[in-house]
RNA sequence: GGGCGUUUAGCUCAGUUGGGAGAGCGCUUGCCUUACAAGCAAGAUGUCGGGGGUUCAAGUCCCUCAACGCCCA
């Protein structure tokens, strides 16, 4: 058979991720508890960025470790609409053919946009499944299916009914250029350089008395209803009641007094303009003041803030405000200020408070047991700090704003009588009024929050409000991974949705992963122009290798920094893992009359190596468990390469080459082929593709139970495989080998050149393990022959070395330098000298004696012969070079 | 303004009940040893951010200061 020296990927990823997606082995299979994780949707528009890369590489771990552990195992996927992300990238298109939404109206617009999902929007599945992603794709859902729009309508009735839903004015958060509502998570604040301008308003009584105020937006004074102070201020205390005269306008207005006025900010005195300002808007509440709105929902003024100023946008009336205001001297000073600006998280624009009629959803009744399934940990939180944030936001909840002025998504059904006003909420269209039998009924312009399909997602994916089998099978699921960014927007709500409509937690555990940043810190994002394509990646690399570095580097919880760097430590396993591979196809044809594990005749490298396979099985399981990762991809890691490739396999290839048919060949080739598929085992879920292309390969010249390892059992640890006794003394032989290495290398010995060592030993057992293993020696140190004895003659002229209680000495025939072995060995007495200190330190010091635990102590003084007598070992040898 | 997080080898980061400082990459030296140079072998490298405290014992617990980052208002 031939194969590659370096692997390549491509072909391999993809005819395995066919083979599973066609048999069929990512639907949930078999009896018993279910495991269940919901995909978070991506958007639709999406296409897959080094973020989803992390997210997606999480679950399908977690998902394929279940699995092969033998739970039914769903993973459900699906994709977000995206209200206004997708609505945008269209109206991009429009605006590109010169044309706009307004234009062509609703209807085409929305047709557009089918059709724009309909061509792209899969785009972001395809790229999901080039990473390696067991979803279930016959399940995959669309926020705006049939199925879950159904769910979306029932949700909205049924809150309305239950008075959880209402509707009222309200200043919120609005976006002129996308012309919609922005909930507060929608809005980013930076902090601005800006300014604080000081404006003269005169008092009404005509005399020369003005106070000032100051503000940072002007041109909103146009909109002022009033000015306060705070009702402590000793200052303006005569001020409360009078009127003034507002600039430009001529309108008269009173000064109240109201607890929220800060006396140290600006003179202490501030405008009210309720129609215009969050806070303005509830002390115009409180003061029963008039909302009077000068600007329009694109931010130009109307005709309420004057003719001259209408037609106006914000900016142009600010300056034409301004420059008024200097001419009739009312403009008394300019300040720079900084302060928080917020911007609309799609399009970055200023957004601008805005008075208007929306929807609400009650978000406190609902809250209660949210909060209680945290608390009494029925839901838990990983990390479990975050439990904290999402506690505080419970607590302080706000009644979420859940209508959208944008044309995609789902309508918000409400139906008006145009006859008599009259309103009706219902699932279906009705065809008349119910109050004055009308026909004439118009629906709601406004669209729901892209979140209001989303937070119904653990149930409406499953066909809710049907009570079918899914719901009842995979409801509660058990783990969600997502990025904390959105247990607000998304975690919090499908708590609380869940638990209302279904009586049930939606999942018991969250993982909140990190966000990938560059190497200097900052978030990859496409504006940034700082993410790489993950598609390029795999093109290079492979989806295995992008998996296992991201893993690799991705502590629980953590942000990760990538770079195209830790990318290598990926490549370098996937062709480490396929050369070993690859030598052992060469070597093994196929295993002659192939013997049972309990006949083989295990020698020490066999017994450890199944050893260190029982041990690396039982860390991998529990941090699989755990949600671990990447402490499960070390150890695999570590096993494959150190101690199957870089000691068993070396070992092992002296073994292959004696007699065929003889037992050691045999027994070396049974156990290179079951370790191998044991690894493959460990490290599928982690590297799916190139793990099943081998034990697939095993599986030809190997018994295995199973068609597949996507399907096959994970392995348990056996106690009877750790041996602890056989670790100690391969630990020996190894450190022995180094200890010769590191001789040769003292000397710079070419490594065709054989040695001959003696070996001063201390008791029978190690002459018995040394005189048994010659091979090793000779194999892994060019040693030709080793001769140890408890009473061996130390060759002079020799190089020596201390292993444990052990002299390992390299007789040189030719010159040896030494002054530069004097050196060496003195250096090591030195480090030995510290240390002893150290531990003698502890000894003598009676409080450690008597407080320390008996354990601690024991080890202590192990630790101290042990170093005592390599002490002295080096000592005698120093003065033996003399 | 409030909350959270981070600070350990040149870089990116592990380090779970307090008890001999680790990984990957990088670096030095020697090797094309027929599985792998994307490799092998041998090495060097840390006042565990500063200060204080608890303890027989602190990277690990407590207090404090500093720098950086994130979230919320």
């Amino acid at each position: 058979m031939e194969i590659s020296k370096t692997y390549s990927p491509q072909d391999i990823e993809k005819k395995w991720y066919r083979y599973w997606e066609d048999a069929g082995y990512f639907a949930p299979k078999g009896e018993g508890k279910p495991f269940t994780i919901l995909i978070p949707p991506p958007n639709v528009t999406g296409i897959l960025h080094i973020g989803h890369v992390l997210n997606n590489t999480l679950q399908d771990v977690v998902v394929r470790y279940h699995r092969m552990k033998g739970e039914p195992t769903l993973w459900l996927p699906g994709v977000d609409h995206a209200g206004i992300a997708t609505q945008n990238m269209v109206e991009k298109e429009l605006a590109k053919e010169g044309t706009t939404r307004h234009e062509i109206g609703r209807e085409e617009l929305l047709e557009r946009i089918w059709a724009w999902k309909n061509e792209k929007g899969n785009i972001i599945i395809d790229q999901l499944k080039l990473l390696g992603a067991s979803c279930d794709w016959n399940r995959q859902r669309f926020t705006m299916d049939e199925m879950l729009s159904r769910a979306v309508k029932e949700v909205f009735v049924s809150l309305y009914e239950d008075g959880l839903i209402y509707k009222g004015k309200y200043i919120i958060n609005w976006c002129p250029r996308c012309v919609t509502a922005l909930a507060n998570d929608e809005v980013e604040h930076a902090d601005e350089e800006g300014k604080l301008w000081y404006i003269r308003y005169p008092y009404a009584d005509k005399s020369d008395r003005y106070v000032v105020i100051a503000t940072t937006r002007p041109e909103t004074m146009l909109g002022d209803v009033a000015v306060a102070v705070n009702p402590h201020d000793s200052r303006y205390k005569e001020l409360i009641g009078q009127e003034l005269i507002l600039p430009l306008t001529g309108r008269s207005i009173p000064v109240i007094a109201d607890d929220y006025v800060d006396k140290d900010f600006g003179t202490g005195c501030v405008k009210v303009t309720p129609a215009h300002d969050p806070n303005d808007f509830e002390i115009g509440r409180r003061h029963d003041l008039p909302q009077l709105l000068v600007m329009d929902e694109y931010a130009i003024m109307n005709e309420e803030a004057g003719a001259e100023f209408a037609g106006l946008s914000r900016y142009q009336c600010r300056e034409k405000v301004l420059e008024l205001l200097q001419q009739q001297g009312l403009l008394e000073k300019i300040e720079k200020h900084e302060h928080a600006v917020g911007h609309c998280y799609r399009c970055t624009t200023s957004i601008e408070p805005y008075l208007s009629d929306q929807w609400f959803v009650k978000m406190q009744p609902l809250a209660r047991r949210a909060i209680e399934v945290v608390e009494n940990g029925k839901i838990r939180f990983q990390p479990a700090r975050w439990t904290k944030v999402y506690m505080h936001w419970m607590n302080n909840i706000r009644d979420w704003c859940i209508s959208r002025q944008i044309w995609w998504g789902h309508r918000i059904p409400a139906y008006y009588c145009e006859n008599c006003g009259q309103m009706i909420v219902a699932k279906e269209a009705p065809e008349r009024c119910d109050k004055c039998d009308s026909r004439r009924l118009r629906q709601d312009e406004d669209v729901l929050d892209t979140w209001f399909s989303s937070w119904l997602w653990p149930f409406s994916t499953m066909g809710w409000p049907d009570d079918t089998p899914d719901i009842k099978r995979f409801l509660p699921t058990q783990v969600l991974i997502t990025a904390p960014e959105i247990i607000y927007l998304w975690v919090a709500r499908m708590i609380m949705s869940t638990l209302h409509f279904k009586d049930v937690i939606p999942f018991d555990t969250v993982l909140l992963h990190g966000t990938v940043r560059d190497d200097l810190g900052r978030k990859m994002s496409k504006s940034l122009g700082n993410s790489p394509d993950p598609i390029d990646i795999i093109d290079r690399v492979g989806a295995d290798a992008l998996r296992f570095s991201m893993i690799f580097n991705t502590p629980k919880g953590a942000d990760v920094i990538y770079s195209d760097a830790i990318l290598e430590t990926g490549r370098n396993f996937t062709n480490k893992i396929w050369n070993a591979y690859r030598f052992i196809m060469m070597n093994i044809e196929g295993i002659e009359g192939l013997p049972q594990r309990e006949e083989l005749e295990l020698e020490l490298a066999d017994r450890w190596i199944y050893s260190r396979l029982a041990e690396t099985t039982l860390e991998a399981r529990n941090h699989y468990e755990n949600l671990a990762l990447n402490d499960a991809t070390q150890a695999i890691f570590h096993f494959i390469w150190n101690d199957y490739c870089s000691w068993y396999i070396e070992l092992a290839k002296d073994r292959l080459k004696e007699d065929a048919g003889s037992s050691s060949r045999l027994t070396a080739k049974y156990v290179l082929l079951d370790v191998m598929q044991a690894s493959m085992r460990l490290l599928h879920p982690i590297m799916p593709h190139i793990t099943e292309e081998i034990w697939q390969s095993i599986k030809e010249l190997f018994p295995l139970p199973e068609e597949a390892l996507i399907v096959a059992e994970f392995p348990e640890a056996k106690d009877a495989d750790m041996q602890p006794a056989i670790r100690d003394e391969m630990a020996l032989m190894q450190e022995s080998i180094s200890a010769i290495r590191n001789l040769r290398k003292q000397v710079n010995l070419p490594p065709a050149t054989l040695v001959k060592i003696v070996a001063k030993t201390a008791d029978d057992a190690q002459n018995a393990l040394f005189e048994a293993y010659q091979g090793y020696f000779n194999r892994l140190a060019r040693v030709e022959t080793i001769e140890s004895g408890k009473d061996v003659e130390k060759p002079k002229p020799a190089i020596s070395a201390v292993v444990r209680n052990i002299e390992l000495f390299l007789p040189l025939s030719g010159l040896l330098d030494i002054e530069q072995e004097r050196e060496r060995l003195q250096k090591q007495i030195d480090k030995l000298e510290k240390d002893l200190t150290g531990i003698k330190k502890k000894l003598d010091n009676q409080n450690f004696i008597q407080n320390a635990k008996p354990e601690v102590v024991a080890k202590e003084r192990g630790k101290y012969s042990e170093v005592k007598t390599k002490l002295e070992l080096i000592q005698e040898q120093l003065q033996d070079l003399a």
